[in-house]
DNA sequence: GCCAACGTTGGC
DNA sequence: GCCAACGTTGGC
């Protein structure tokens, strides 16, 4: 089963928000190659949380609800005629038992070739399956 | 608060 | 279509 990894500014939408509200649609992603990535989501996915600013970790992980879908917020097409903006339902959002830090992460050489550590502005991402095993080893 | 990296915009 | 200016993200 693919993985991917979500930013989100836990200001914003933290892994206890996506918690708490048991199944939560995330939205808000704008970046075209975040986008592409997004599109590629499918029910059932892992996805890892990560949170921004003064935290800086993958803090827990949670699971594709659905397929993803237009943006009923923000309606409009592409240029190839697609959908422009694309949300995707999350559930079963879980902590780590111990989150793993960006600073852990881009000390490991596993993850040299990352996009957390390569592409600073990346908000949504894949993650191989041998750094889903990384990342499950570092933060539990 | 600064800055690097990248995307977007708009004049030409 | 080019490119300079500007905006955004997000680490430091």
């Amino acid at each position: 089963m693919p993985a991917w990894l979500f930013k989100t500014e836990p200001s914003e939408c933290s892994l206890a928000d996506l918690q708490r509200a048991g199944r939560t649609t995330w939205d808000g992603v704008n970046n075209p190659t975040a986008l592409l990535h997004l599109r590629e989501v499918r029910r059932g996915d892992t996805v890892f949380i990560y949170h921004t600013g003064d935290e800086r970790a993958v803090v827990g992980v949670a699971r594709a609800a659905g397929d993803p879908f237009e943006d009923p917020a923000r309606p409009g097409l592409n240029p190839r005629g697609e959908p422009k903006f694309a949300v995707i339902d999350l559930e079963e959002a879980r902590p780590f038992a111990r989150p793993a830090p960006l600073a852990a992460i881009k000390a490991d050489p596993r993850f040299k070739d990352f996009p957390l550590v390569t592409m600073g502005r990346l908000s949504v991402m894949p993650v191989p399956a041998a750094l889903e095993r990384a990342l499950r080893d570092m933060g539990g």
